[in-house]
DNA sequence: AGTTTTAGGTACACGACTGTATCTAAAACA
DNA sequence: TGTTTTAGATACAGTCGTGTACCTAAAACT
């Protein structure tokens, strides 16, 4: 019954690392399409194409899981600052962000933020474990830079406006449900970052 | 069994508006506290105090029913600009903002647009059914009333621009999952509207 | 009053997911 | 080679939600 075979393509069995990515993409693929809320065990089971039980030996919930696997998925690309190219450099950090935000693992953080029945200490893990291994979010590396660099005041360098063109990205996905193009980019780069942090386009 | 008294407070049969006003907000609450992922035609029925088949008989599925009971909940208060104030308007509208994003409401909208799994369908449905109703979004409407007194150039009132409030708040409340105290919504104001459509504070 | 409509309630078969138990054999190590 | 670890698979009882059928009695209308 079942398989008898173990030819070239046949049943391997995987460990370690293998069989853990296998699972944490699983993870992060599930919860992008299915939703915090629908997420299962058995769902992740199934795309991993492993058993319920080899989960349930590490984990002892799909969160739990899940979160481990957007740890283990991080780092995810850093925008580079280059010359001195402002405006450019802002647009490559919202690109970059918008590139993040439609991979499977973008879609199941956002997804995780806005969960109604979301758990502090899950958003909590997702800030400690996850965020904040990074320098801060995608405009802010750019324009921290250039602050340092004397391009900007650093005083206009608040919460607020550090979190502009990503507010801008992440509402747009939400109305839109598609990546936002170019030129709106180039908009919140020029009608709304540059205009906030003092810097005429 | 079951009930054989009927005093003052014994059973009494809604119908009509009563019930489905209480239909509706139980389904609205469900939402907002479970997320659409978790929602479900047994927990509106048991929150409402009605039976199953009951919600079977005027809807096929608890998003159907979702959608019915938030365009029935609306329309939300919306802003008055009023004499010469365009800050204290632009904080005035953002204020309504918050309050109707931590109603169950607007939970309920808010986990709708951000679920992976969403519904094209139900998408456009809460558009045309619930917002199209109302002019605009919040600091829109503001911003609209002082274009066209002359106070601001209506050349600076773009897409991204007139996004900018709503954008900043959503992405507080989904990061904090609190909502912005007023300094905050001050900074916003201050620090990215005003900027952006060219007022000095 | 009698009649129609429909809310409230019970029951049921079905499917999905849960946790746990148990067995097997592949992979890793000695 | 033999031993240990552990992935893969199957099974099972329990829970929860589904959609339908069916009955009853309250509310509304005549």
């Amino acid at each position: 019954m079942g398989f008898e075979v173990s030819e070239t393509g046949g049943r391997t069995r995987r460990r370690g690392k293998d069989l853990l990515d296998a699972i944490y993409a699983a993870a992060v693929e599930e919860a992008a399409a299915a939703g915090p809320g629908r997420l299962t065990m058995d769902a992740i089971a199934k795309r991993a194409a492993t058993a319920r039980t080899t989960l349930y030996r590490r984990w002892s919930d799909p969160l739990d899981l899940l979160l481990d696997a957007l740890a283990a998925l991080h780092p995810v690309e850093q925008p580079a600052p280059g010359a001195d190219d402002l405006r450019g450099d802002l647009l490559a950090s919202l690109r970059l962000m918008v590139d993040w935000g439609f991979s499977p693992a973008g879609r199941a953080v956002m997804a995780l933020l806005a969960d109604p029945a979301r758990d502090r200490a899950v958003v909590e893990a997702l800030f400690t474990r996850v965020f904040d291994q990074r320098g801060g979010t995608f405009t802010q590396t750019v324009l921290r830079h250039y602050a340092e660099r004397g391009r900007i005041d650093p005083a206009r360098l608040t919460p607020v406006t550090l979190d502009i063109g990503e507010a801008l990205v992440t509402k747009r996905i939400m109305d839109t449900g598609a990546a936002p193009d170019d030129d709106y980019l180039q908009d919140i780069v020029d009608q709304a970052i540059l205009p906030a942090v003092g810097v005429a386009p």
